[in-house]
DNA sequence: TTGTATGCGTTATCAC
DNA sequence: GTGATAACGCATACAA
C-alpha cells in the first residue's frame, strides 16, 4: 500500500515526454518531430513513421497548452448556462458537445446559478482560458451586458442561445418563441376553452416576452378579449405554479385553461392543484406547458406542451460557430440569427373535442 | 452592417494586452507587473494599486493557457459519462462544477456515448488538454482499461465514481448498491409479496453486479428461494423493462413485485405494460426502481425508488481530489474509495400495508 | 526535406 | 522591492 502511494507520487511529479526526448531519441531536430506529429507534408514519409512509431513507445502526448498557446487558439469552446442539470441545458450541452467533438474542440462549462454576479465570473474564466467562442444562455437576472461586450472586444466569438440579449449583435440561436405561443393559444382556443390564463416568466427575458406577445397575438386573432386578472406574473417553477393556479381559480370567474408559458414544471404545478382541487382537466381545465420535459408525457392526464429540439439546438449553436470560422475570411455573411421553429405536442390535457 | 462585419473582423485579430503592455505603459517591468497581478507580498503596495488600475484601464485578461504553461498545472478537471442529459450524470456534473468552480478551477466534459472506442479518445484528449484531474464514469461496453492506466501514468490524478472498474486502483465515489438494494428488496419482502423478480443491467460494470448481490442476500435473509426465471438479464431502459415486463407476467407462475434494479426508466417500462394489461400497482404487482429520477415522483401509482444523491456524489467527487492535493506531501492517505449510502424512497408503487 | 532560431505570455530564479 | 533573464512545450519562418 505505502509502495503504491509512493508510486504515485513519483509518477506525478514525472516529466513527460516532449518533442525533444523524442528527437534526441532518434537524433533528429525537435522541429522535424513537430513536423511528423503535426503529419506535416514537408517530412520524409519514412522519418514520420519513426517518430510516430517512438512517440508511441515513449507514451508521448501533446501539450495542448503549449501548442494552443503557440498557435494562438484553444479548439476550445466555453458554454455558460443556468444550470447545467436542466434538461434543457443539458440537452443543449449534450448537442453542442456533439457537434464539436466531431471537429476536435473541447468544451469547458460553467453554470451561472441564474445570478448575473456568477455569471461574470464565469465569463471572465472562460475569456483568462482563451475559449476560441463562447456560447450562453443568460441568467434570469441578467440585466446589463458589459461582459457579453468584453468577450467580444477579446477577439472571442460570442454566440447566444435561447435567452439572448436582443440589443447584442451576436449570433444568435433561438426557439420562434411567439409562433410557438401563438399555435400553442390557438389551439387550446380551438378547443373550446373560452377564458385562457398565461403564467409569464420574468419580462426581462425576451424569451417570456415572446411568448406573451404569442399569447396575445392568439387572443387577437380570434377577437377574445386580453384579460388582466388571468395574467399573472413570475408563475415560473413548480411551486409558483401552483400558488397561480389557486389564485386563478379561486376568482369569482375562474379561467377554464391556463397556459404556463414558462416551463412544464410550472404546468405540473397547474395540474396538481387542479386535480387536489377536484377540478376535471381537460374537460373543466386546459393546460398546456413548454419544454416537453420528459414528464409531462407520464402524468395523468398527460400535458399538451412545446418542444424545442433542444439536443438539435445545441448542434445548430456549434455547427454556426464552425460554419463561421469557415467563412471568416470570404465574403458572404453568415445570418446573424437562426431561429428554429419549435413544435406544439397536443396531448390529452388539452384535448376537449375529439 | 458592412461596418459591423468589419469591426468584428479588426477585433477577432486584435492582439489582446499582455504583461509588457501593462509593464511598457507604467515604465516597469513584466515580472513586477506578474507580481501584482498574482497578490504576491514581495511587491510595492503602491505599485500594486498602479498595476491593477492599468490593468482594469487596459482590459487586461490573463492568458491561462501561458500561465498554466508555465506553471505546469491546468486548474482544470476532465470529466467523462456516458451521456450529459441523463439526470445522473447531469446532477452529477452540476455537483462537481458547483464544488471546482469554489476552488478556482474548470470544467471540460466530454461524453462517450456509452462506447469505449469513444472514450478512449475523450480520456486521450484530457491528457492532452493537461487536465490535473481525470473524472470517469465508465461506459457500459468498458473492458479493458489500459486508457485510464495511461491517465495514472501520465501524472494525472484519477477518479472514478459510480460505474468504476474495482480492479484499477484509484480514487473512487461510488454508492453502496448491494446495501440498498438489500433494502430495497427487503422492504418488497416485508410488503408481502412472495416472488420477486429481478430486472438486471449489464453485468460487466460493477454497480449492477452489485445491485444483484443485494437482492440474492435479501431473498437469503429471508430465506426465500432464488428463481431463475424471475431474474431478467440486460433490461436497462424502458423498452427492455417493458419487454422484460410482459414476458414475466405471462409466465405461468408470475411474480407479485418486480425490482428494476437498473434505473427508473425501465421501472417505467414495468408500470406501464402493467396498467396496460390491467394489472393493478401496488396490490397485484410492486414496482421498485433505481435512481429516483423526477418523474417517480408524479406517475400514478407514484414508484418506489432509490435516491444516489447525484449532486453530493458530484461535490464530494470534487473534493476527494482537493483533499488529495492538500495532502499530497503528508504523510496522511486519504481513503481510497468513498461509499456513499443511497436513500430508499418508499412510495405508492409498493405499499401494500398501511 | 531538415535544422536553426525565435516567440507565444507567463512565472520563477536570480541578482541588485 | 525591483529588473533582467530563462524556461514551460510547441510551431513556424527562414536558412541550408
Amino acid at each position: 500500500m505505502i509502495y503504491f502511494i509512493i508510486f504515485t507520487k513519483y509518477m506525478k511529479t514525472k516529466k513527460r515526454t516532449t518533442i525533444y526526448d523524442i528527437a534526441e531519441k532518434l537524433n533528429i531536430a525537435a522541429s522535424s518531430v513537430s513536423r511528423a506529429l503535426s503529419n506535416s507534408n514537408h517530412v520524409n514519409e519514412a522519418t514520420k513513421k519513426l517518430v510516430l512509431k517512438t512517440a508511441a513507445e515513449l507514451n508521448y502526448k501533446r501539450n495542448n497548452l503549449a501548442s494552443n498557446l503557440r498557435k494562438g487558439q484553444s479548439k476550445t469552446i466555453g458554454v455558460v448556462v443556468p444550470f447545467i442539470n436542466q434538461n434543457f441545458f443539458s440537452n443543449v450541452i449534450a448537442g453542442i458537445e456533439e457537434a464539436s467533438y466531431k471537429k476536435g474542440y473541447n468544451l469547458i462549462i460553467c453554470q451561472s446559478n441564474e445570478l448575473q454576479s456568477k455569471e461574470i465570473k464565469c465569463v471572465n474564466t472562460l475569456i483568462n482560458q482563451h475559449v476560441d467562442c463562447l456560447v450562453i444562455s443568460l441568467a434570469a437576472d441578467s440585466s446589463d451586458h458589459k461582459h457579453l461586450q468584453n468577450v467580444i472586444d477579446n477577439g472571442i466569438q460570442l454566440i447566444q442561445f435561447d435567452r439572448v440579449a436582443g440589443e447584442l449583435e451576436t449570433l444568435k440561436v433561438i426557439n420562434d418563441n411567439e409562433q410557438a405561443s401563438l399555435e400553442a393559444v390557438s389551439h387550446i382556443i380551438e378547443q373550446g376553452y373560452k377564458r385562457i390564463a398565461l403564467l409569464e416568466g420574468p419580462q426581462n427575458l425576451d424569451i417570456f416576452g415572446q411568448r406573451k406577445k404569442g399569447y396575445l397575438a392568439a387572443l387577437g386573432k380570434y377577437n377574445m378579449p386580453v384579460l388582466d386578472e388571468l395574467i399573472i406574473e413570475n408563475a415560473w417553477t413548480k411551486d409558483l405554479g401552483a400558488e397561480a393556479t389557486r389564485k386563478l381559480l379561486n376568482l369569482a370567474e375562474p379561467p377554464d385553461a391556463i397556459f404556463a408559458s414558462t416551463s412544464d414544471f410550472s404546468a405540473l404545478g397547474v395540474l396538481e392543484v387542479a386535480l387536489a382541487m377536484g377540478i376535471k382537466v381537460p374537460s373543466e381545465l386546459g393546460i398546456c406547458g413548454y419544454s416537453n420535459e420528459a414528464f409531462t408525457e407520464i402524468t395523468s392526464p398527460s400535458i399538451t406542451t412545446i418542444d424545442q429540439f433542444s439536443v438539435y439546438m445545441g448542434k445548430t449553436v456549434a455547427n454556426l460557430y464552425f460554419q463561421e470560422m469557415d467563412n471568416k475570411d470570404g465574403t458572404e455573411v453568415a445570418p446573424q440569427i437562426i431561429s428554429i421553429k419549435p413544435k406544439l405536442i397536443v396531448r390529452t390535457s388539452t384535448k376537449r373535442n375529439g
